[in-house]
DNA sequence: CCTTGTCCCGACCGATCGTTCGGTTACTCT
DNA sequence: AGAGTAACCGAACGATCGGTCGGGACAAGG
């Protein structure tokens, strides 16, 4: 059992494998003979890594969820005045989403139709509320317009930015997850409109 | 053949229980036997009225393209300045979009795994393209801020609008388009910040 | 009455689904 | 060298997939 392996697959990197499938035909339009072809393994080996295919999605939304309710826990989301943690808070999630891009995407995707997608939809909409009792404190404090609804401003940014699963590329030498962090937070502070 | 006719099923009928379902469980995720137990009739019922699966999809998608892409044909998306044009394209689009709820859904959610699926998102990047270009035009007028890159806020914008599919749900007495697009047109040209 | 056509059905098709199983290869450790 | 095991394979499982087929119920038109 030495530490140095390669060229054969461990559950961390047949997950990055399974997640690019996933993500190319849909969850439930990937078959395990499609992964086993991707992997460049049978199909039959695939099941000597993972328990099965829902075991891919819970690992990969695991994996998304944990990143995102880390952004909770960091300081600059815990002190300071709401709006200023709101604009944090809307900065990280681009990061993150960019970062972890195959991952999130598929935890964006989930439709609800296992005990796992289900289970997917309900931690994501626990982080949708945290994040608008943030928003809400930022009108409480007058640093935001109150001719807004809270609920439904939170769903809009919350389209934004998740919106950015469905384009961004990390082709070389595009842009950098800075600019689309900066041009989400310019856009839903500040609008369109010249400044 | 009386022109009165009813408890039976049309094409158009049977489309919208299609597409209800279609939505609840993804379009790979429903099978004809799903289909069937929604509509009440048998599997083999279905095909007397449209020849598959895939016909009930196209007919669902092309519905909503028609729709979108009318809106740019209206007179207040063709005349006056770039910046007011864009304004009434947003707005009509969240009209569209929960007029023909259902059907954007679908579209929106499309992967491209058949024939059917890379036409419409073929069609939806050339309506994008259109709208992309009522946002450089109303740059180039001056009444849009310059130092966000047009393609990226496109996507932004279309993000916000699109994810309105994700949420919306017209029970009676909540809040109604003409909310949510006012909502939308300021978030998207003023942005959350107190005005 | 009988024909015609609409609307629907149960039974069935070959293909593919996710998963299991018995066995083989190849490497590690003693 | 021999034992143990991680990684893999082909073949096959029952279930379900989208779709086909021949025929029955029923109303309209002659």
């Amino acid at each position: 059992m030495t530490t140095a392996r390669r060229d054969t697959y461990t559950p961390e990197t047949l997950l990055g494998v399974a997640v690019r499938v996933f993500n190319e035909r849909g969850y439930d339009g990937t078959s395990m003979e499609h992964l086993s072809k991707a992997a460049g393994i049978s199909k039959s080996s695939i099941y000597h890594h993972v328990t099965g295919k829902e075991e891919l999605l819970r690992r990969a939304v695991s994996r998304a969820l944990d990143e995102l309710f880390g952004i909770l826990d960091e300081e600059h989301a815990r002190a300071g005045r709401a709006v200023e943690r709101l604009e944090y808070v809307v900065r990280r999630m681009v990061e993150v989403l960019i970062a972890e891009l195959p991952y999130v995407t598929l935890l964006l995707r989930v439709r609800g139709n296992t005990g796992t997608e289900r289970w997917a939809l309900e931690r994501r909409r626990e982080f949708d509320h945290r994040v608008a009792e943030l928003l809400s404190a930022a009108a409480a404090e007058g640093d935001v317009r109150g001719d807004v609804e809270v609920r439904l401003a939170t769903r809009l940014v919350f389209g934004m930015i998740n919106s950015i699963v469905e384009w961004y590329r990390p082709d070389g030498r595009g842009m950098g997850e800075r600019d689309v962090a900066d041009a989400v937070v310019r856009l839903v502070f500040s609008g369109l409109t010249r400044a």
